[in-house]
DNA sequence: CGGTAAAATGAAAATGATTATCAAAAGCAG
DNA sequence: CTGCTTTTGATAATCATTTTCATTTTACCG
Protein backbone atom coordinates (compact mmCIF):
# COMPACT_ATOMS: atom_id res chain seq x y z
CA UNK A 1 0.00 0.00 0.00
CA UNK A 2 2.98 2.40 0.63
CA UNK A 3 4.13 1.94 -3.07
CA UNK A 4 0.55 2.73 -4.10
CA UNK A 5 0.30 5.78 -2.16
CA UNK A 6 3.67 6.53 -3.62
CA UNK A 7 2.58 6.52 -7.03
CA UNK A 8 -0.65 8.30 -6.40
CA UNK A 9 1.18 11.12 -5.15
CA UNK A 10 3.47 11.20 -7.96
CA UNK A 11 0.76 11.04 -10.57
CA UNK A 12 -0.58 14.02 -8.76
CA UNK A 13 2.28 16.13 -8.83
CA UNK A 14 2.66 14.75 -12.35
CA UNK A 15 -0.85 16.37 -13.29
CA UNK A 16 -0.08 19.54 -11.23
CA UNK A 17 3.38 20.04 -12.93
CA UNK A 18 5.27 19.98 -9.49
CA UNK A 19 8.87 19.33 -9.35
CA UNK A 20 10.36 16.31 -7.62
CA UNK A 21 11.86 16.82 -4.44
CA UNK A 22 14.07 15.01 -1.85
CA UNK A 23 12.15 16.92 1.16
CA UNK A 24 9.02 15.62 -0.67
CA UNK A 25 10.51 12.34 -0.87
CA UNK A 26 11.36 12.23 2.67
CA UNK A 27 8.25 13.25 3.91
CA UNK A 28 6.02 11.12 2.37
CA UNK A 29 8.22 8.54 3.81
CA UNK A 30 7.95 9.64 7.01
CA UNK A 31 4.21 10.19 7.13
CA UNK A 32 3.65 6.30 5.53
CA UNK A 33 5.63 5.09 8.09
CA UNK A 34 3.29 6.68 10.79
CA UNK A 35 0.00 5.33 12.58
CA UNK A 36 -2.80 7.25 12.10
CA UNK A 37 -3.50 10.98 13.31
CA UNK A 38 -0.13 12.79 13.95
CA UNK A 39 0.13 16.41 14.07
CA UNK A 40 2.48 18.77 12.05
CA UNK A 41 4.68 19.07 15.03
CA UNK A 42 5.21 15.40 15.49
CA UNK A 43 6.08 14.50 11.87
CA UNK A 44 8.83 17.74 11.74
CA UNK A 45 10.36 15.69 14.33
CA UNK A 46 10.75 12.52 12.78
CA UNK A 47 11.31 14.26 9.62
CA UNK A 48 14.19 16.12 11.25
CA UNK A 49 15.67 13.17 13.22
CA UNK A 50 16.48 11.44 10.24
CA UNK A 51 16.73 14.92 8.11
CA UNK A 52 18.01 17.91 9.78
CA UNK A 53 17.63 20.05 6.95
CA UNK A 54 14.44 20.02 6.32
CA UNK A 55 12.36 22.94 7.41
CA UNK A 56 8.84 22.85 9.39
CA UNK A 57 7.53 25.32 6.61
CA UNK A 58 7.81 22.46 4.45
CA UNK A 59 6.25 20.52 6.26
CA UNK A 60 3.32 22.16 6.22
CA UNK A 61 2.99 22.88 2.82
CA UNK A 62 3.79 18.87 1.91
CA UNK A 63 0.76 17.98 3.92
CA UNK A 64 -1.59 20.04 2.36
CA UNK A 65 0.09 18.66 -0.76
CA UNK A 66 -0.71 14.83 0.80
CA UNK A 67 -4.87 16.34 1.42
CA UNK A 68 -5.29 17.84 -1.95
CA UNK A 69 -3.34 14.43 -3.56
CA UNK A 70 -6.10 12.60 -1.56
CA UNK A 71 -4.26 10.16 0.46
CA UNK A 72 -4.35 12.22 3.82
CA UNK A 73 -6.70 13.45 5.84
CA UNK A 74 -7.18 16.71 8.31
CA UNK A 75 -8.33 15.52 11.50
CA UNK A 76 -9.38 18.08 13.58
CA UNK A 77 -10.08 17.33 17.48
CA UNK A 78 -10.27 19.31 20.12
CA UNK A 79 -6.57 19.93 21.27
CA UNK A 80 -5.36 23.45 18.95
CA UNK A 81 -3.42 20.75 16.73
CA UNK A 82 -3.84 19.63 12.93
CA UNK A 83 -3.52 16.41 12.75
CA UNK A 84 -3.43 14.19 9.59
CA UNK A 85 -4.15 10.97 8.96
CA UNK A 86 -3.77 8.18 6.40
CA UNK A 87 -6.78 7.81 4.11
CA UNK A 88 -7.01 4.63 1.49
CA UNK A 89 -9.05 5.82 -1.43
CA UNK A 90 -12.30 5.74 -1.23
CA UNK A 91 -12.80 4.95 2.19
CA UNK A 92 -14.05 6.90 5.38
CA UNK A 93 -14.64 6.53 9.00
CA UNK A 94 -15.41 8.59 12.11
CA UNK A 95 -13.86 9.15 15.38
CA UNK A 96 -14.62 8.25 18.93
CA UNK A 97 -12.03 10.49 21.09
CA UNK A 98 -11.04 9.22 24.53
CA UNK A 99 -10.87 12.67 26.70
CA UNK A 100 -9.05 10.79 29.54
CA UNK A 101 -6.16 9.07 27.45
CA UNK A 102 -6.52 11.17 24.06
CA UNK A 103 -6.83 7.58 22.21
CA UNK A 104 -8.73 7.67 18.97
CA UNK A 105 -11.27 4.46 18.19
CA UNK A 106 -12.27 4.35 14.61
CA UNK A 107 -15.89 3.54 13.71
CA UNK A 108 -17.90 3.07 10.22
CA UNK A 109 -21.61 3.17 10.16
CA UNK A 110 -23.39 3.04 6.92
CA UNK A 111 -26.59 3.99 8.45
CA UNK A 112 -25.25 7.05 10.02
CA UNK A 113 -23.75 8.10 6.22
CA UNK A 114 -27.34 7.05 4.86
CA UNK A 115 -29.16 9.19 7.27
CA UNK A 116 -27.14 12.11 6.69
CA UNK A 117 -27.65 12.19 3.03
CA UNK A 118 -31.33 11.89 3.75
CA UNK A 119 -30.76 15.56 6.04
CA UNK A 120 -29.04 16.85 3.50
CA UNK A 121 -31.47 16.18 0.87
CA UNK A 122 -34.39 17.51 2.81
CA UNK A 123 -32.68 20.68 3.13
CA UNK A 124 -31.62 21.32 -0.81
CA UNK A 125 -28.20 20.67 0.42
CA UNK A 126 -24.98 19.13 -1.50
CA UNK A 127 -22.48 17.37 0.98
CA UNK A 128 -19.34 17.11 0.17
CA UNK A 129 -18.08 16.31 2.90
CA UNK A 130 -18.70 15.94 6.93
CA UNK A 131 -17.63 14.99 10.89
CA UNK A 132 -18.34 12.60 13.15
CA UNK A 133 -16.76 13.08 16.78
CA UNK A 134 -18.21 11.28 19.61
CA UNK A 135 -16.29 12.57 22.76
CA UNK A 136 -16.08 10.39 26.03
CA UNK A 137 -14.06 8.32 27.54
CA UNK A 138 -12.90 4.74 26.25
CA UNK A 139 -13.17 1.30 28.32
CA UNK A 140 -10.14 1.80 30.42
CA UNK A 141 -10.57 5.86 31.48
CA UNK A 142 -14.12 4.92 32.77
CA UNK A 143 -12.14 2.87 35.34
CA UNK B 1 -36.39 31.87 28.39
CA UNK B 2 -33.64 34.78 28.85
CA UNK B 3 -35.37 35.29 32.75
CA UNK B 4 -34.98 31.49 32.58
CA UNK B 5 -31.16 31.57 31.58
CA UNK B 6 -30.45 34.42 33.93
CA UNK B 7 -31.69 32.61 36.68
CA UNK B 8 -29.86 29.38 35.61
CA UNK B 9 -26.64 31.64 35.17
CA UNK B 10 -27.22 32.92 38.47
CA UNK B 11 -27.68 29.55 40.40
CA UNK B 12 -24.67 28.23 38.87
CA UNK B 13 -22.33 31.15 40.09
CA UNK B 14 -23.78 30.98 43.37
CA UNK B 15 -22.64 26.97 43.56
CA UNK B 16 -19.72 28.08 42.64
CA UNK B 17 -19.37 30.99 45.23
CA UNK B 18 -18.63 33.46 42.18
CA UNK B 19 -19.13 37.33 42.62
CA UNK B 20 -21.73 39.10 40.86
CA UNK B 21 -20.68 41.67 38.27
CA UNK B 22 -22.08 44.73 36.32
CA UNK B 23 -19.57 42.94 33.44
CA UNK B 24 -21.35 39.45 33.31
CA UNK B 25 -24.41 40.87 33.70
CA UNK B 26 -24.05 42.75 30.33
CA UNK B 27 -22.16 40.05 28.65
CA UNK B 28 -25.11 37.66 29.52
CA UNK B 29 -27.48 40.24 28.60
CA UNK B 30 -25.49 40.83 25.17
CA UNK B 31 -25.28 37.26 24.50
CA UNK B 32 -28.83 36.46 25.31
CA UNK B 33 -30.05 39.34 22.29
CA UNK B 34 -27.68 37.95 19.83
CA UNK B 35 -28.34 34.96 17.51
CA UNK B 36 -26.59 32.00 17.01
CA UNK B 37 -23.14 31.20 16.79
CA UNK B 38 -21.68 34.26 17.28
CA UNK B 39 -17.59 34.87 17.31
CA UNK B 40 -15.89 36.01 20.72
CA UNK B 41 -14.81 39.22 18.87
CA UNK B 42 -18.47 39.48 17.36
CA UNK B 43 -19.68 39.65 21.32
CA UNK B 44 -16.94 41.67 22.39
CA UNK B 45 -17.69 44.49 19.80
CA UNK B 46 -21.60 44.56 20.51
CA UNK B 47 -20.30 44.58 24.56
CA UNK B 48 -18.12 47.73 23.69
CA UNK B 49 -20.62 49.29 21.50
CA UNK B 50 -22.63 49.50 24.93
CA UNK B 51 -20.46 49.65 27.67
CA UNK B 52 -17.14 50.72 26.17
CA UNK B 53 -15.22 49.95 29.54
CA UNK B 54 -15.27 45.85 28.78
CA UNK B 55 -12.15 44.22 28.13
CA UNK B 56 -12.38 41.05 25.94
CA UNK B 57 -10.57 39.15 28.30
CA UNK B 58 -13.87 39.41 29.95
CA UNK B 59 -15.70 38.35 27.52
CA UNK B 60 -13.60 35.50 26.36
CA UNK B 61 -13.33 33.96 30.40
CA UNK B 62 -17.35 34.82 30.86
CA UNK B 63 -18.20 33.08 27.44
CA UNK B 64 -16.66 29.83 29.23
CA UNK B 65 -18.55 30.38 32.11
CA UNK B 66 -21.40 30.38 30.56
CA UNK B 67 -20.48 26.78 28.49
CA UNK B 68 -19.69 25.79 32.65
CA UNK B 69 -23.21 27.37 33.56
CA UNK B 70 -24.70 24.51 30.39
CA UNK B 71 -26.32 27.96 28.83
CA UNK B 72 -24.09 27.80 25.74
CA UNK B 73 -21.89 25.33 24.14
CA UNK B 74 -18.86 26.27 21.70
CA UNK B 75 -18.99 25.35 18.15
CA UNK B 76 -15.65 25.15 16.16
CA UNK B 77 -16.13 24.65 12.62
CA UNK B 78 -13.79 25.48 10.24
CA UNK B 79 -12.83 29.58 9.99
CA UNK B 80 -10.55 29.37 12.92
CA UNK B 81 -12.96 30.91 14.97
CA UNK B 82 -14.59 29.77 18.35
CA UNK B 83 -18.38 30.28 18.10
CA UNK B 84 -20.95 30.23 20.93
CA UNK B 85 -24.30 29.21 20.75
CA UNK B 86 -27.66 29.18 23.08
CA UNK B 87 -28.20 26.19 24.60
CA UNK B 88 -31.64 25.53 25.99
CA UNK B 89 -31.67 22.16 28.95
CA UNK B 90 -31.25 19.11 27.34
CA UNK B 91 -31.76 20.39 23.94
CA UNK B 92 -29.53 19.14 21.13
CA UNK B 93 -28.64 19.57 17.38
CA UNK B 94 -26.14 19.44 15.04
CA UNK B 95 -25.39 21.26 12.02
CA UNK B 96 -25.41 21.68 7.98
CA UNK B 97 -22.35 24.44 6.94
CA UNK B 98 -22.55 26.04 3.88
CA UNK B 99 -19.21 26.32 2.85
CA UNK B 100 -20.31 29.08 -0.02
CA UNK B 101 -22.14 31.44 2.58
CA UNK B 102 -21.35 30.31 5.77
CA UNK B 103 -25.03 29.76 6.18
CA UNK B 104 -25.76 26.92 9.01
CA UNK B 105 -28.95 24.93 9.19
CA UNK B 106 -29.45 22.89 12.41
CA UNK B 107 -31.40 19.70 12.19
CA UNK B 108 -32.19 16.93 15.12
CA UNK B 109 -32.16 13.51 14.48
CA UNK B 110 -33.05 10.95 17.07
CA UNK B 111 -31.93 7.96 14.96
CA UNK B 112 -28.64 9.34 14.59
CA UNK B 113 -28.01 9.86 18.25
CA UNK B 114 -29.10 6.36 18.90
CA UNK B 115 -26.96 4.63 16.90
CA UNK B 116 -24.10 6.75 18.13
CA UNK B 117 -25.07 5.07 21.79
CA UNK B 118 -24.50 1.58 20.10
CA UNK B 119 -21.09 2.19 18.48
CA UNK B 120 -20.22 4.12 22.06
CA UNK B 121 -21.32 0.93 23.63
CA UNK B 122 -19.89 -1.54 21.46
CA UNK B 123 -16.70 0.12 22.23
CA UNK B 124 -17.05 0.34 26.02
CA UNK B 125 -16.95 4.18 25.49
CA UNK B 126 -19.21 6.73 27.95
CA UNK B 127 -20.14 9.37 25.78
CA UNK B 128 -19.85 13.03 27.23
CA UNK B 129 -20.89 15.01 23.96
CA UNK B 130 -20.38 14.38 20.42
CA UNK B 131 -19.86 16.73 16.96
CA UNK B 132 -21.72 16.04 13.74
CA UNK B 133 -20.44 18.34 10.70
CA UNK B 134 -21.75 18.25 7.38
CA UNK B 135 -19.95 20.71 4.92
CA UNK B 136 -20.92 21.21 1.56
CA UNK B 137 -23.28 23.64 -0.76
CA UNK B 138 -26.45 24.84 0.65
CA UNK B 139 -29.88 25.28 -1.39
CA UNK B 140 -29.00 28.50 -2.88
CA UNK B 141 -25.36 28.28 -3.34
CA UNK B 142 -25.83 25.12 -5.33
CA UNK B 143 -26.96 27.18 -7.96
C1' DC C 1 -21.45 51.92 57.53
C1' DG C 2 -15.83 51.36 56.99
C1' DG C 3 -12.11 47.66 56.74
C1' DT C 4 -10.37 43.76 54.51
C1' DA C 5 -9.35 39.57 52.18
C1' DA C 6 -10.41 37.39 47.97
C1' DA C 7 -12.07 37.56 43.41
C1' DA C 8 -12.59 39.95 39.10
C1' DT C 9 -11.17 43.06 35.67
C1' DG C 10 -8.55 45.39 31.79
C1' DA C 11 -4.43 46.50 29.40
C1' DA C 12 -0.75 44.65 27.71
C1' DA C 13 2.40 40.98 26.97
C1' DA C 14 2.91 36.14 25.97
C1' DT C 15 1.81 32.05 23.57
C1' DG C 16 1.37 28.84 19.98
C1' DA C 17 -0.08 27.22 15.72
C1' DT C 18 -0.10 28.45 11.14
C1' DT C 19 1.04 31.46 7.10
C1' DA C 20 3.61 34.82 4.44
C1' DT C 21 8.00 36.68 2.81
C1' DC C 22 12.01 36.50 0.30
C1' DA C 23 16.69 35.42 -0.87
C1' DA C 24 19.11 31.35 -1.99
C1' DA C 25 19.04 26.62 -3.79
C1' DA C 26 17.37 23.06 -6.77
C1' DG C 27 14.76 21.01 -10.73
C1' DC C 28 13.98 20.79 -15.48
C1' DA C 29 13.17 21.87 -20.41
C1' DG C 30 15.80 23.08 -24.22
C1' DC D 1 25.35 23.52 -19.49
C1' DT D 2 21.86 27.73 -19.39
C1' DG D 3 18.21 30.08 -17.97
C1' DC D 4 13.84 30.22 -16.00
C1' DT D 5 10.70 28.69 -12.55
C1' DT D 6 9.60 26.23 -8.56
C1' DT D 7 10.82 24.99 -4.04
C1' DT D 8 12.94 25.57 0.14
C1' DG D 9 14.32 27.26 4.86
C1' DA D 10 14.95 30.92 8.06
C1' DT D 11 12.56 34.30 9.81
C1' DA D 12 9.00 37.51 10.48
C1' DA D 13 4.14 38.17 10.57
C1' DT D 14 -0.67 36.84 11.88
C1' DC D 15 -4.26 36.02 14.67
C1' DA D 16 -7.04 33.88 18.14
C1' DT D 17 -6.64 32.88 22.68
C1' DT D 18 -4.31 32.87 27.31
C1' DT D 19 -1.57 34.72 30.90
C1' DT D 20 0.11 38.25 33.84
C1' DC D 21 -0.34 41.54 37.13
C1' DA D 22 -1.48 45.95 39.03
C1' DT D 23 -5.80 47.99 40.07
C1' DT D 24 -10.61 47.84 41.10
C1' DT D 25 -14.78 45.45 43.01
C1' DT D 26 -17.29 42.48 45.70
C1' DA D 27 -18.79 40.06 49.76
C1' DC D 28 -18.57 39.69 54.38
C1' DC D 29 -17.75 40.97 59.30
C1' DG D 30 -17.46 43.58 63.02
MN1 LIG E 1 -9.01 8.27 11.95
MN1 LIG F 1 -26.35 25.47 16.24
ZN1 LIG G 1 -9.01 6.75 27.44
ZN1 LIG H 1 -24.73 28.67 1.04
Amino acid sequence: MIHEKKRTFNEFAASKGLRSTRQRDIILDVFLSTHQHVSVEELYLKVKASNPGVGQATVYRTLKLFVEAGLAREVLLHDGQTRFEHVMAGEHHDHLVCTGCNAIIEFENETIEKLQDEIATRHGFKIRSHKLEIYGLCASCKG
